[in-house]
DNA sequence: TTGAAAGCGCTAACAG
DNA sequence: CTGTTAGCGCTTTCAA
């Protein structure tokens, strides 16, 4: 491996002058500072990052904590984040926790500690009391993506807002009898988030005067599978509702096959409405409230980055932007076509 | 931060004796060791990653390049390496190129070759000679996983044969109007997967003396969207195949979609088979040849480690097992059952 | 604009 | 079993 004195030597001028050039610092002369760089790809000199970083007490590197990585939303949240990191010449130091969370002792101990990053990222996670002392002990910048934890910052979407916002969809259109797909508080899992969810549908119906009826609520895991269980429970009673929504994409996509396995038209006898505009939702004609998890991920790490140069801490909570994509799995209920 | 001379002073020892007994080194005494582990403890040490690399020359990181998280075939295999490395202390340093690709040139020139590594897995990317040579002059062990690549050790399934495997069961069924829903060659990506996948199902067909029609080919994107849109396609023409082989589940689960959508039963008038066992095989009832991702990415981490322990490279290709898993999707042909 | 030299925190000989 | 000491490769004063 070539090291910095190679490179000082090839090129005639000290380890301080080759350090300087290579980073760009401006107190090196233009024919130094070519000679050097000349020299330094000739002979294929990459600065040692153990080296440096111990020298300047900066890593270059992130940690993104996840719950797990196969998730949609969890992976376009850490494309964002790397995307970002990767820009600036920050490294991805990942932190997969596994669903079922047996690794979670190891990563928290052992690994996160290790002074290896900068900062932390990490998504929509529901942290242990020592957890969080052990995060805050690091002294470094923290942010959570994807749900409110306390006593850490957080930026995500306004969870109540939005399944507000999706039930009114329904409501608007003059469905009365709304089902609910609710998600499961998963192990390790931000608990708030599927909560919030399901309260901002009551609150919605609610508002509107319109009655919550408790079989109508059904929870399940968050995806597609835990999905279509869900609605087939709910779809395949005496009564069921015109409308769904989903407390995700992946969720009402299983709603959306159960209803064809049952042979219930979407959107004729029912409407069914998501959260985040999935990748599939457009394969399957969903309306859905489509939040930005690569953008979220990405502003996590400008946020991360902007303090550890130094610039003061965002302390305001941060909502990011959703917005109605109406597609065709939404129409007036049966009743009210027919009454129009 | 407190440093290793912090524990030092404080349990009255060296700081060699208290870097011995960390890390489990056998000549310390175990009342030493004891009291060394209490006060580090104590005063929440942890050992500098750069430090500890700068010295030993070890990072205990390993660089995982991947060419897309979302893809589920990628994140699985990634949270295999990332589960094995954890249980040995190792870290994962994600390299994200992006399906575009835009962000390669970045990544391999100035990150990977960061000397933050003690090695490399690649997943089933497509090297540039220039990229595959940076990545031999690390001089550090490599293995690419799930694709092979020339000159590059690789770890995967044999695609021949298990497209084979697919379109022979197809055949064993009594089909013999077999379609594919071939791989488009993407762009930074293993172009040999599509291929030798084509090819598998070229030999089956001619193999069993079946006639292979050029419109019963329909190349598309790996996935759901892009394999109903293919189905889609060749489905709607005058004359359709009984079965389908496609080349992977996701693109399988969007010819059943497109079945469904034209009205074409699964399995009675159309049979698809595909590839991987992905997470929603069974909530389709596909049929498919199941590999292992999370194990293959468990076992490229776990070769890597051993040649890092030092033992001697494993040069021989390695096939990793795979299993023809019946479900719903598949049956003999309607002309077949009624000759029954 | 450049160089000399002192660390950064840890590990690994080598002594004892 | 334990301590002393010399680096690992880089950055960063401080001088020149």
């Amino acid at each position: 491996m070539t090291s910095i004195d190679d490179v000082a030597r090839a090129s005639g001028v000290s380890t301080a002058t080759v350090s300087r050039a290579l980073r760009g610092l401006p107190n090196v002369s233009a024919a130094t500072r070519e000679a050097v760089l000349a020299t330094a790809d000739a002979l294929g000199y990459v600065v040692s990052s153990s080296a440096s970083g111990l020298a300047t007490g900066r890593t270059l590197a992130m940690g993104v904590v996840v719950p797990n990585v196969s998730r949609w939303f969890y992976a376009t949240v850490l494309e964002g984040i790397d995307a970002e990191l990767r820009r600036v010449g920050y490294d991805t130091i990942l932190f997969n926790l596994g669903l079922k969370g047996e690794d979670r002792e190891r990563v928290f101990h052992r690994s996160i500690l290790r002074k290896r990053t900068d900062a932390v990222i990490a998504l929509c996670l529901d942290f242990t009391p020592s957890e969080r002392e052990q995060l805050a002990s690091l002294g470094h910048p923290t942010i959570v993506v994807g749900g409110p934890v306390n006593g850490l910052r957080h930026l995500g979407i306004d969870e109540l807002a939005v399944a507000r916002a999706a039930t009114d969809h329904l409501i608007g259109l003059g469905h009365r009898a709304i089902g609910h797909l609710a998600g499961h508080p998963e192990h390790g899992l931000n608990k708030r988030v599927p909560r919030r969810r399901r309260r901002g549908y009551e609150l919605a119906m609610a508002a509107a005067g319109l009655p919550v009826r408790p079989e109508w609520i059904e929870p399940s895991d968050f995806d597609i599978a835990g999905g279509r269980e869900a609605a087939l429970r709910m779809l395949g009673r005496s009564s069921r509702p015109t409308a769904l929504f989903a407390a995700s994409d992946e969720m009402a996509i299983g709603a959306i096959l159960a209803a064809r396995e049952l042979g219930i038209e979407v959107p004729g006898e029912l409407s069914v409405v998501g959260i985040d505009n999935h990748a599939l939702a457009e394969t399957f004609g969903l309306t859905t409230i489509a939040q930005d998890p690569f953008g979220q991920g990405r502003l996590a790490a400008e946020l991360m980055l902007a303090e550890l140069a130094g610039e003061p801490p965002r302390t305001d909570l941060i909502d990011v932007p959703t917005a109605l994509i109406e597609r065709a799995s939404t129409a007036p209920p049966p009743a009210a076509t027919s009454r129009l």
